[in-house]
DNA sequence: TGCTGGCAAACA
DNA sequence: TGTTTG
DNA sequence: ACAGCA
């Protein structure tokens, strides 16, 4: 808390929840700046140079190397309006929209919301109250990697030769997140649309499955090109609350004597065609921010589109993965400079 | 100065 | 249709 | 209301 990224989230959370994006995303930009730096900074002068960052961000940073803090933070984390309205959307399926809806009604803490039988709460926010208490706590690494082995176990019987990655922020190295994300496919065509159904109909044979969105897949290679490139990618994915067994997970002792032996975890699963598994996964990688950036510079400074999906050149009018069947370079130099800001992600 | 800034699909 | 998710 | 760009 208190250091300037914290600070410039706040203030981006804030306005995000007066629907004023414009500023929600300055902001935002701003703290990821500052996080993306090698080193933390040292006094006001270290932002000379820095991208996103103009003189409003910089008057705040700089209330907080002169005065500790800056009033215009504090007079928000004060403000009762966005202190409910981040315990609101601190629920899974609330957003800003039902949050703001709940505040207008006079409603301030989750206690109130849940007593109140004239609201109505629809399919995803009821696993979000029923299981709030472990979906807010941190996903351990360890707890990502006991769902990796239930999720490859059942994986592993529809197709012996599945591939699995887990994905998200525990491939950029992190230690927790917040949930567990993990890319899946099968080798031969059209086979990976069995793969969802299956693992989530055996998880629910298993009794094992909290919560799921189940969402079909749209992709169509051949209206790539026409189409404006896409942000979100239209593979086969689901969303899961998924329980996982405490003696699943490496190095927590099975003895619970008291209590539940289990603890309810979000899952996302993917499963893209093999042959669009590398985009999936440069695409599922993460962080938002960085891809955000990653197909700003694609455009910018490429003159490429790029999406969960594919790699467009728009100078040649090709795709980077036909090209490296036909000519062997450019996808390459796309993937290695892909590679390189990956590397350089630093979160 | 005025525009852009991540978008498709499920659910209610 | 509006809202939320990633 | 923020910041960058045409």
């Amino acid at each position: 808390m208190g250091t300037p990224s914290d600070a410039l989230e706040v203030l981006a959370e804030n306005y995000e929840f007066i629907e004023s994006i414009g500023p929600c995303l300055g902001f935002r930009r701003a703290a990821s700046v500052l996080k993306s730096l090698p080193a933390p900074l040292r006094n006001i002068n270290d932002i000379e140079g820095l991208p996103c960052l103009g003189p409003e961000t910089k008057a705040v940073i700089q209330d907080i190397f002169e005065c500790g803090s800056s009033s215009k933070v504090e007079e928000v984390l004060t403000d009762e309006r966005y202190r409910t309205l981040k315990i609101f959307t601190s629920v899974f399926g609330v957003g800003p929209k039902t949050a703001e809806k709940w505040y207008r009604r006079g409603l301030r803490s989750l206690e109130q919301i849940v007593s109140d039988s004239s609201i109505h709460l629809n399919k995803m926010q009821i696993a979000g109250f029923q299981y709030y208490e472990d979906i807010s706590k941190p996903v351990s690494k360890a707890e990502a990697e006991a769902v990796g082995h239930i999720i490859k176990e059942i994986a592993g019987c529809f197709s012996p030769d599945v591939t699995m990655t887990l994905t998200g922020g525990f491939r950029r190295g992190k230690e927790f997140g917040h949930d567990v994300d993990f890319l899946l496919t099968v080798p031969r065509p059209g086979k990976e649309d069995g793969l969802l159904p299956a693992v989530i109909d055996q998880l629910r044979i298993q009794g094992l499955l909290l919560y799921s969105d189940f969402q079909e897949s749209t992709f169509d290679l051949s209206r790539l090109p026409n189409r404006r490139f896409e942000a979100m990618d239209h593979f086969q994915k689901c969303f899961l609350i998924v329980k996982l067994k405490k003696e699943q997970v490496v190095g927590q002792q099975a003895e619970q004597r008291c209590g539940r032996d289990w603890k309810a975890v979000r899952v996302d699963l993917v499963a893209p065609p093999a042959e669009r598994y590398a985009f999936a996964l440069l695409g599922w990688s993460g962080s938002t921010q960085f891809e955000r950036d990653l197909r700003r510079y694609s455009r910018l400074e490429r003159n490429m589109l790029l999406d969960n999906h594919a790699l467009f050149d728009k100078t040649t009018c090709f795709f980077c993965n036909k090209v490296i069947h036909q000519r062997r370079i450019p996808m390459a130099r796309c993937d290695s400079t892909a590679s390189a800001m990956l590397t350089a992600n630093q979160d």
